[in-house]
DNA sequence: CGGCTGTCTAATGTCGACAGACGTCTGTCG
DNA sequence: CGACAGACGTCTGTCGACATTAGACAGCCG
């Protein structure tokens, strides 16, 4: 018996139960009550969002697509995913790649509502973060960032985009839970929001590499300084 | 430890239900059974493989996951992908970028294994094409490619090529089942291999875009031919 | 006493059936 | 004659129950 007591906040508000059961685990991953390296039973889970197995299983795939669970062998029972520094790398690297190419894409087809966005977004962000709401911020953040991949029009780019922003938000999510309040800093976007109004292309490469190589150590050293207290 | 050297090489090919049906529906949908813009009956073709409707749902999710499979809205229904330019672009756009991704982070990484595999897959390529094995052909030239997002040794980069190639698949598939023999030349990878054993890296990246756009071209060509033929 | 084997349990994989939703066809009204 | 409303059929979404499997525990043999 490891049914937690509230997984489900609100009745699955959602059209068919499988996308609400997939919204609501996301959520209790991403809010820490299903913590990373945990089990996830289906009966259990099921039980407690007040559904049948057959829907919670289908979203329990999509969460797997996602990469915030994983699965060992068929019968092996599935686990959140737990944090570890080599996939933490992957994201950080392979995004890097993506938004670059996201930028090359959308370069030529920034125009007001692609500014008024990004500017809206980062005042969003500003205010998540002085109302200290976590959650928000990192909703924000990811927002913030998803500006150039829809304007960037191209369908897989956002479908790739999205597969690496699940897992970002896991290690975000645990991170932000870990210390009280290291998130991102109130000016952190500040030149990535310059580069992306102004016009040298090359100049917004090296701030998306810089930009990035920052959010790696953070969550790296995070990760680290996680493990050794987790051994003690 | 007392395992016998090798009774079996790969765990039972197949253990659920669920793996099988997503096996056979792929090859369905690449030999064309499935034709693209079919629509996709649960019924009956649960009915077809001998399953019941559960796993062939997951299975169904998987290959929607894939982008060889589409569904609108909720009950919408599920139909095979269609063929369409903008997502050939994209396609191939995307994975230009990644195989040059790839490459970066492979190219300090290849060893004797790398040259084996890479010379190995491209001789099984040769042998498929000159066999007049269309379905070979195309599983050996994603093969080859394949090599060098192994040897990057990049887990996400490894999943987002798995999304391009099942998509990929889909259109050379129906390439060569609408002409008879135009696949892929004998000798339309000699380049790509030499400078992918060579030394200059940037010479590899032209090569990959080059390479890239004559494969958009040729795909390109054929939708729009075949768009033609179609409304008539 | 140690290792193997048989059993037992919990959880996953699978099944057949029911209920609700969407498209279509028909009948009627304007 | 065209357009709208309602009934029908088909298919998807969901459910509860059954079958199968992997791991845990206890018992037996060497």
């Amino acid at each position: 018996m490891s049914a937690p007591a509230s997984i489900a906040d609100a009745p699955l508000a959602r059209a068919t139960l499988r996308e609400g059961a997939a919204d609501a685990m996301r959520a209790a991953v991403l809010s820490g009550r299903l913590a990373p390296g945990a089990p996830v039973v289906e009966v259990a889970l099921a039980r407690a969002l007040g559904i049948s197995r057959a829907p919670l299983r289908e979203a329990i795939r999509e969460l797997l697509e996602e990469g915030l669970l994983v699965q060992q062998r068929a019968w092996g029972g599935v686990t959140v995913a737990p944090l570890d520094a080599t996939v933490a790398r992957e994201l950080y690297t392979l995004r890097t790649t993506l938004e670059i190419f996201a930028f090359e894409c959308a370069w030529d087809r920034r125009d007001a509502a692609f500014r008024a966005a990004l500017v809206h977004r980062r005042d969003a962000l500003c205010s998540a973060i002085d109302a200290g709401d976590d959650e928000a911020a990192i909703a924000a953040e990811l927002a913030l960032h998803g500006v150039v991949y829809e304007t960037a029009s191209h369908g897989l780019l956002l479908q790739a985009w999205g597969a690496i922003r699940g897992r970002l938000s896991l290690y975000w999510a645990a991170h932000h839970r870990a210390h009280g309040r290291p998130g991102p800093r109130r000016d952190a976007h500040d030149d990535y929001i310059r580069h992306a109004l102004g016009d040298n292309l090359d100049a917004m490469r090296a701030e998306l590499r810089e930009h990035m190589q920052r959010g790696l150590a953070t969550v790296l050293h995070f990760i680290e300084h996680r493990e050794k207290e987790h051994q003690t």
